[in-house]
DNA sequence: TGTACATCAGTGAACGCGCGTTCACTGATGTAC
DNA sequence: TGTACATCAGTGAACGCGCGTTCACTGATGTAC
């Protein structure tokens, strides 16, 4: 294993409180919000110290982007395995809402910017991406109920719908309902439950 | 009828192509790429000139919204009143999810700042708006089957639902999934058909 | 262990940019008699 | 209809701002002998 010099330990801590600094003011004001003048005011240094670590705005902003990422990614996969797979997928559509009300900016930032890397359903898809875990508890649920899907309506058209639903869901809610009051998680779980008991509807590809 | 003095018209007129202009930018560089110098500019006009017709930027930005708004209510009210209840909820949502594709910006520009003007289930709905326009079509469905819904799952909830789904697929379509090829419209159509006969199924309320 | 040197982290000033808004102004348009 | 005056639409320069990035620099830290 190779060891760290004292300089390397330094260069990655500053590193680190660069991109929380950051984080936290996107946190505060947004995106738009973010300067790199603020950004080094809040952390006692001179703007220019900043590109000794980044080289460029963008670079900060897409290394928060994938910090982000990597935190919607643990929220998925924290839903417990031994849930019957129809609320498996549930409580998956939830983890996915309670990612992006406990972290909008994040939220925002991941949709707003990061495009798919695939641009078909025939392309190899990441594993461990979130889509990669939706697919697999959709296909859970219709493997469980040993249903064969209409040539037409496929699994990945399925997953794509529900995860539709609940980016619909988070979006609203941070947008246009921000100010709405209801109990918004108990229509959301209601309303995915549904959804997921409907898979198992045999007549899904007649419709 | 009060006659339009030439001086009226003229102002009339001038604003409409301030509005114009201001809707191109939008249209080609979002909402970000608008300023007032670019934007005077392009009606060879000077800056300052913009101030006897708006008072701040913002105002120019609140009326292109309103003009959106406007037209995405004629999207939903295009859609005819003499299909079966199940078959006009489906184009409602397929209307939605074109205006959203045809005028990406608008979309947007309604969506990131303009907040609902109800804050609880229990407010009154603005008439005509699309909402409005919505919840009566989940109402027509429901209606027609002479369903009694379960007293938790209301007919907001549902129609919160609907526009939950096809607000979903109308962002992702325009950022994650903006590169992504499939035919949309297909999926959609039978996404949201699958939705709209899931309503009739007696056991809504009891999942 | 001490010294000479190389590398590194961080600074401060400056560049060039575009922004929204204000304000004193002027020439054109409309109005009253 | 002509004239004197008021109103109006539009201009151009300026204010004050904040931005990302570059660059010559310096003092601190590490390295080689």
């Amino acid at each position: 294993m190779i060891k760290e010099t004292p300089r390397q330990r330094r260069y990655f801590k500053t590193k680190a409180t660069i991109l929380q600094a950051a984080q936290e003011i996107i946190t505060e004001k947004g995106l738009d919000g973010l300067s790199l003048r603020e950004l080094a005011r809040r952390i006692d240094y001179s703007p220019s110290g900043l590109y000794e670590y980044f080289n460029s705005k963008d670079e900060i902003v897409a290394a928060i982007r994938a910090e982000g990422l990597e935190l919607m990614r643990n929220y998925l996969k924290r839903v417990p395995a031994d849930l019957s797979p129809a609320e498996r997928l549930v409580q998956m559509g939830l983890a996915y809402l309670e990612f992006a009300q406990d972290h909008p900016e994040y939220f925002r930032l991941i949709f707003s910017h990061l495009t798919a890397s695939r641009s078909s359903f025939n392309q190899k898809i990441d594993e461990g991406s979130p889509y990669h875990l939706l697919l697999q508890a959709v296909r859970a649920v219709i493997e469980a109920e040993e249903l064969t899907l209409g040539e037409e309506y496929s699994l990945q058209e399925i997953a794509y719908s529900f995860w539709s639903l609940v980016h619909g869901m988070a979006m609203l809610r941070q947008t246009h309902l921000r100010h709405f009051q209801a109990d918004f998680e108990r229509i959301h779980r209601r309303t995915l439950r549904i959804f997921a008991e409907g898979l198992k509807n045999k007549q899904l590809s007649a419709a």
